[in-house]
DNA sequence: ATTTATTGTGTGATCGAAAATAGTACTAAT
DNA sequence: ATTAGTACTATTTTCGATCACACAATAAAT
């Protein structure tokens, strides 16, 4: 059972030319007459007649597609991001194939493989929480594509990348706590290797340190899979709970974390904001409807897909090997909510 | 600027063979000397080998690929049921391309046509809010590409389908309002053409009508866009606030309308659920952390890709047209929370 | 009348892999 | 000695589209 469509040998024998004639006449060369010209192209319009992309790409070794690779798209922030991205590609005629690693390395190789023998014409790539080899990449990057990275970004790799200023929003989300009246503020971030994690910790120690907090290692939760399972977030919060020296706050540094911390401490029936502050990184549509109002750090994610996006049609569309590289770095957004101010406390004051 | 993968021929030059003694060897074909096929194999295996699948597809006219239209990824419902088709795809070595038309005629026209050209196996659609013209996937269905139909169906299409049941759902949901005592029932749904808008529609109807509750066309809101545009939604909740004779209560057909719902009832000050009851369809995973935490239809949206996945290989691995087709229908579950039972009343009982 | 442009169209190679077909070389059977 | 059979390997075609090149027909220039 297969599909047939129609190709441009159907109607060659059709009309009783060649497959090139065809072929010119389709793509309005000048040097076929006008009568042919006219004869083919409303034949094919006739028969909805559309080029083979298969055939194309193997033949031009282009696709005019592009692969995305995250670690889910049931998540808010990827989700953005790749709604930005398709909103640049449709306008510059690309398509986009999505394929998700589901934070497993092994997939992620699996997936690159995928879509660069699929003649890809480029990708974006945000890394899973395993991924610490980057050979896949780079022997990719070695052999010419063009590949932009975002968010979770590999520090090493010489190529196009963009960012929030995760470093910022830590910074904002910890000061913003510290301002608040809360004295004692936890860290709950993913994997520590992942540039995201760096980021954002330093963003935390620095707010620390300029407001003359000590930083204490203990209070800083790493949940390997960054809340995709689901126990491994409740057992980090819990964690910090039964802590002789509790913390009475907490930044979480992503979406599924933010929501898993809010879920946990209402099983456990902490009050927040009054026995617990949060702030949570979030591109939630509803943290307004969360009980409490969830004070967030957002990341422009439509806005990074854009950019990816256009960074990499400009690699691809380049008629030299790029050689230097650039990192964009978009700002976060703090917007205070209930999870991080008591009651009868002003927040932003000092 | 552009990979360059090994192909066949550069192992035959390589090794002194001709190409086809290289592509039996590699497909361990009889006819092949054990010596030869272990230079071949040897030789592949070192320079990290893999068949070009764009050649293939063009030889084979098949791709052992997929292909997904969904209205949007960034949807806790479709993102669950899109991970339900890649665990079923990936074990059965199927890749997965997702496509989005953002609830545009246009655009899912584009997507169809597209993936068909790239030699997909098979597709995997749920329409769009604007589809009505059903030409596209007719045409396609007629050429004999398998396609199985999920969530919001094309009733007269002869195909596969997989649904929730939406008439059960949407029954359960108004049927434990008017038990936890509200009396003037509405119902905020989706465009009113499509399936599930129909479905959930006569589940509702049924359920006051079985508890003599008169049926009012005036607090029945259809939303275009089922929720996309906020301002829609918006619009529809504060319509049903304005009407001389308000609904005590409100069933929303799908994940964006409750939230939306939600949202637009706490900027207004309503209670809920004292002033307005809420029954949402959602498969959102934080229902428990919203306020008041919301009474949800789930759709066991997971299993629903799993089952049409295997429906589509089923099409696509069989060796005759398959012409008797079957329609699967899964059921949804009611979870009680707060948004829907007043205090000092117990829900369940009459 | 012959040569030279000009214009329009056909032939065949190409992309990568697979397979139908065609050899070749050798052994075994008659 | 001739033929049949076996065990390999090579040639060529195919998939759909494009393009370099070849070539034919006509018109214009000599």
């Amino acid at each position: 059972m297969k599909y047939e469509a129609i190709t441009i040998k159907d109607i060659a024998k059709a009309l009783g030319l060649s497959t090139s004639t065809v072929s010119r006449a389709l793509r309005g060369s000048y040097e076929i007459s006008a009568e042919t010209r006219k004869l083919v192209l409303e034949y094919a319009e006739k028969l909805n007649y559309r080029p083979n992309p298969i055939a194309l790409s193997l033949k031009e070794k282009r696709s005019r597609s592009i692969g995305i690779v995250v670690c889910e798209i049931a998540n808010n922030f990827f989700s953005q991001v790749i709604n930005g991205i398709e909103s640049v590609a449709y306008k510059k005629g690309y398509y986009v194939i999505i394929s998700q690693s589901h934070e497993s390395f092994e997939r992620e190789v699996a997936n690159t493989q995928y879509l660069a023998s699929r003649s890809v014409d480029g990708l974006l790539v945000s890394l899973s929480t395993e991924t610490t080899d980057l050979s896949h990449l780079g022997k990719l990057h070695e052999k010419g594509l063009p590949i932009v990275y975002f968010d979770r970004i590999p520090e090493e790799m010489p190529s196009h990348k963009v960012i929030a200023n995760n470093f910022n929003g830590a910074y904002q989300a910890t000061e913003h706590l510290i301002r608040s009246g809360f004295k004692r503020i936890a860290h709950l971030t993913i994997s520590p290797h992942l540039s995201i994690t760096k980021e954002r910790l330093a963003g935390y120690k620095a707010a620390l340190a300029d407001h003359h907090l000590a930083f204490d290692e203990s209070i800083v939760k790493y949940c390997k899979y960054g809340g995709l399972v689901e126990e491994e977030t409740e057992e980090a919060v819990v964690g910090l709970l039964s802590l002789p020296k509790k913390p009475d706050a907490i930044v979480a540094a992503s979406d599924k974390l933010s929501t898993g911390c809010l879920a946990t401490l209402a099983r456990k029936k902490i009050r927040v904001p009054e026995e617990m502050g949060i702030v949570g990184f979030t591109n939630s549509l509803v943290t307004d409807i969360f009980h409490p109002s969830l004070t967030s750090i957002r990341q422009p994610a439509f806005e990074m897909g854009q950019v990816a996006m256009e960074m990499l049609i400009q690699l691809i569309e380049s008629k030299h090997p790029v050689s230097k590289f650039e990192t964009r770095v978009l700002n976060t957004e703090l917007t205070v909510r209930s999870s991080s101010v008591k009651a009868g406390q002003a927040a932003g004051k000092c």
